[in-house]
DNA sequence: TCTAATTTTTAAACACTGTTCAATTACATT
DNA sequence: AATGTAATTGAACAGTGTTTAAAAATTAGA
């Protein structure tokens, strides 16, 4: 009797509409001005059922979270045809920076929204595959960049940290507009030239 | 007769106490999670009382926003004492992590928190003297550096904007707890290492 | 096929939220 | 002391996340 099986796919298919409802008001409107009514409206059920298919808002916002890093993952993916660590070094960041600003609000999600992280760490390590799996590409890539007598001195673990946070410091500036009052007049620039500057820096990171 | 003054004086002291209120509950448990009524509650004042000494819950923040950059500038100012401009960037670097990892609440509400920035592109540019001049002095330091010989061929102002971006990037990603899975281990010593890889790269751009 | 058990869905309720506003209270001036 | 003004209040409004008892729909067994 496949029954059981039916039943489960059609839950499936109510679970993954609430999220697609969820996804578009999130993006559309935030995760905090978005309501459970809101979610609920849009996909023509009452507030109270989404709860059989979430125990709350957070387990919403997780599941969106995790699909975020997949998405940013399979952008990743085409790297591995870059033999030189610092070219991919730098496609990476590109890479990076292009999806954070095509998806502000799913970076934002991601990467800047307060979550509830307590959950995350003793939770099930391999949602994080995602988001773990991103770093240490990072993390063996300047290891590669290392060993061809880039970054001479350095230490790559905080190196691979400190990368990470010069891309993730531009786009989040930019994200949560923090540039506007400080750099009103190249406000669509800013992001792309300051990456620019990094790469220039970067180069000079071989002697 | 002093009585209007005396009364305007009064009514200084309970909008300093709301601010007060405001932002022991916004550093206690968040802007988001902090209500009218929480705050009316510790001040012993009803809620309808605040909404006449703020115009609602935002200009709350803005005020506390305000004063948070009157603190990170009145540490920059022990900098103008360093002659060399790439001293002077280096010690910069520190004390604006230090500032942001002793109060993140506060480094939260300055740089991090979604906030309705219209009100601040619009309203009085006299009010963002601080963040304003903050950032400048950060360019104006950057131009000496590029005037000694440091950084050739780099445009000063999206220079500028990637330095503030890589120690803005590494706080912030302590701050929200993006490290905490990806980098369990040293956790307590990551920021002041990536800061001192940073360090480290910058001493290489004279050549 | 009819009934019993189970699952799914709902609407109402609870305790909150930011904000507004008419009514009350407190107070300074005439 | 009476008047006018400013400060304060508490109730009300429309919204929030979440719980829960009841209703509806669906499945399984006889």
């Amino acid at each position: 009797m496949g029954v059981a099986e039916r039943k489960e796919r059609e839950k499936e298919v109510l679970r993954e509409q609430i999220l697609a409802a969820a996804k578009t008001l999130f993006l559309e409107k935030g995760v905090e001005k978005t309501s459970i009514r809101n979610i609920a409206d849009l996909i023509e059920y009452s507030p109270g059922s989404i709860y059989h298919y979430f125990k709350d808002k957070n387990e919403i916002f997780h599941a969106l979270h995790q699909g975020g890093f997949q998405q940013l993952m399979s952008r990743m993916e085409v790297l591995v045809s870059i033999p030189n660590p610092m070219t991919r070094l730098k496609a990476m960041g590109s890479i990076y920076v292009e999806f954070a600003l095509e998806n502000p609000d799913m970076y934002d999600l991601m990467f800047i929204k307060e979550a509830p992280m307590e959950h995350v760490s003793s939770s099930n390590d391999e949602q994080w595959k995602e988001g773990f799996g991103t770093f240490n590409f990072l993390r063996a890539t300047i290891e590669e960049c290392i060993q061809e007598g880039y970054f001479q001195g350095h230490d790559e673990e905080a190196l691979s940290f400190l990368v990470w946070s010069t891309v993730h410091g531009m786009v989040s500036l930019q994200i949560r507009r923090r540039c506007e009052v400080v750099l009103a007049q190249r406000q669509g620039t800013i992001v792309k030239d300051g990456l620019n500057e990094f790469f220039s820096i970067l180069d000079k990171q071989s002697s």
